[in-house]
DNA sequence: TATCATATATATCAAATGATATAATTTCAA
DNA sequence: TTGAAATTATATCATTTGATATATATGATA
């Protein structure tokens, strides 16, 4: 019984590296990060999608499946984007899991960490933003929760909280420790929401240097023992 | 010409203080306060709204003219709430407006402030939560943006920059103050809505003298000029 | 109790939206 | 070049959604 439909739908993957179309799919892609980055979910139509990306509305089936599931690429390319952007420092999280630091050193890999992860954020240019979809997604969880908060926000959390604590010699409990580093981690991710607001009444400059500055003497001032 | 309607729409306003259906009117801004909180604006639907509420479709329009109406009465709602909530702070703002401050007093100032919208932000009962509102209409501003940015955002950012610069004796630029103030507010609506992400390992414990603990020492370790 | 403003309910509309069937076109290897 | 697979385009659905016209009910007051 049944139509037989037209058999598995195509669904383009991006490993197939097959002829040409390739591109389209990046580009309907990089479309969909931005604008739902922007707005999110169900703000965001695919008709608007589309016409962005300069296909018609079946491309988006054709590539993704359904609209969903060309979110869900968003959130898979953001894990992406992040794995790479933060490659240099991800040594640091397997040194960590294995020997103790001495505080400094762990104060060290802190400011490296948020200095490396303030550039990337605050680099990626203007449209895209990886981060407020991220942040998005985390406050009201949607289709691509499980996958971000999986991939970035728990292991982010927990590497930051176990610096945290190293840095402070144990003076800090697990909890004390969690707090502070969603606190670091959230200011980041938070300012970033603001910033084409901040923009609005100071200049539009550069501010990552600020923002590490700032971090800086955060992660300094972290509770130390003597 | 025309069909001359029914005539001016009734819609009821907060004042109006008419007979009963008051309390109508206010379940549908409570109902509406939290889906919009946790949703935004475009991903809860009116039928959502008036089916949690007890109402039918048109009792929105009724009362508060259309869905966008609905979602800018949440807005007025939340600015009134903070400046509720705030009252016992808000003499502060005025004070430091005029005479300038000792540092430490300034130190002082922004730790109860801080203490004060920590506790505000994190008292209000789980469903609802207005902080998210806002973070998520300054991250993607909506219908509300200019009222919620005038009347809060803003506000907020220009007392703490300020308190900031005197608290650490002018060593602070104005701009560097500034994204100090971003940081730390950001810090705690972040933390907020990344709360119920928390609890998910950690328990569901009060965080908020946990949090406030860390400001505090945010606070305290700001530049100072001996 | 009669009356009229207030309040709630029913039924229905038009536009927007995600999705699909299907046709036309392009690409590329044989 | 040619023929099959891959890609893009057209036309159309079925739902969802915000909104309204309109009817009914409620309640205070004279």
């Amino acid at each position: 019984m049944t139509k037989a439909k037209s058999l598995a739908p195509p669904l383009r993957t991006a490993v197939d590296g097959y002829r040409k179309g390739e591109e389209t799919r990046a580009r309907i892609l990089e479309v969909a990060l931005t604008e739902f980055g922007n707005s999110g979910f169900s703000s965001v139509t695919t008709r608007q999608i589309a016409k962005k990306a300069g296909v018609n509305l079946p491309a988006l089936t054709y590539y993704f499946g359904n609209k969903r599931g060309l979110y869900l690429a968003c959130a898979h390319a953001i894990v992406a984007s992040y794995r790479d952007g933060m490659a240099p420092v991800a040594e640091v999280y397997y040194a960590t899991l294995r020997a103790p630091l001495v505080p400094d050193e762990a104060r060290t890999l802190l400011k490296r960490l948020f200095a490396e992860l303030a550039r990337f954020l605050l680099s990626t240019s203007g449209a895209q933003n990886p981060a407020l979809f991220v942040q998005r997604e985390i406050a009201s969880p949607g289709p691509a929760f499980e996958i971000l908060y999986a991939e970035l926000w728990r292991p982010g959390i927990e590497l930051v909280t176990n610096l945290i604590i190293q840095a402070s010699n144990g003076l800090l409990s697990e909890k004390e420790a969690q707090v502070r580093a969603v606190l670091m981690i959230s200011s980041l991710t938070g300012f970033l929401s603001g910033l084409p607001v901040i923009a609005r009444t100071a200049g539009k400059a550069d501010y990552s240097e600020l923002v590490i500055a700032a971090l800086d003497g955060q992660i300094e001032s972290l509770e130390r023992r003597g």
